[in-house]
DNA sequence: CTCCTAGCTAACATGAATGTAGGTACTTCC
DNA sequence: GGAAGTACCTACATTCATGTTAGCTAGGAG
């Protein structure tokens, strides 16, 4: 088995991907990216829409995108602070297959067994 | 902000979609569906295939994925164990999602910013 | 007789992810 | 005057994911 990549790969144990894919595949950076597909939202936008997101995690969330290049932070200097998110071009490609996955999901929840869903 | 959820929707805070969601884009629940795409595999062919999995987590994560229906397990009653691992019609479909994920993250890191792969 | 394989399980240990509470510096609304 | 909104940050606590080690079955290889 190849511990190093020279070509991307995700079965690598440490292929760079691997950290990307887990940034993307977070918990609350799936719904970020999904949110932001939306369009140009500010922080207290995404808060309310992503539920259950606290403040904490969505900050550190959109700040490991944005180090990601996935998102785009706009803030004007003004009080009270007004700060705005936008996916990159690479975000939104990015966006699209988490999407895609996320609504997949979504529509087939009811074909998935009972005990899928306790637990 | 809607906590339970109606409609299957994952930026509801209690919405069933969320499990599944994070069972599917768990670490090594995405490498085991992108693995089993090639069809039919043995635990240890997957452990091998799947770099640094341990046994535990790959039992764990295989289990988790056959109780959300997407991963079929057949063990024969044999000695040494024998068991073979393959993708349900549901694991199929939600495979080829995780897939292009994170065929794009393998495809794309050369365009991320050089601050994303350390950390 | 001992080690090796396969595919696990249980007990325990660690680490990363996430949550909670509080503070900041102002402004507007009541 | 007091509360709420805005977009955070810090310290601390907890929970969950993951890792480590050991053990189990029974046969074949050495």
């Amino acid at each position: 088995m190849s511990l190093s990549c020279h070509l991307p790969n995700v079965m690598a144990e440490m292929c760079p991907s691997r950290r990307i894919l887990n940034h993307v595949t977070s918990r609350w950076g799936m719904l970020i990216l999904i949110a932001l597909q939306d369009g140009t939202q500010r922080f207290s936008a995404l808060r309310r829409r992503i539920g259950g997101v606290s403040e904490r995690m969505l900050a550190l969330s959109l700040q490991q995108l944005e180090r990601d290049g996935l998102v785009h932070r706009r803030a004007f200097d003004v009080v009270p602070p007004h700060v705005e998110y936008t996916l990159t071009p690479l975000g939104t490609e990015a966006a699209a297959r988490v999407r895609a996955l996320a609504e997949w999901v979504e529509d087939n929840l009811s074909r998935l067994p009972p005990e899928a869903l306790a637990g």
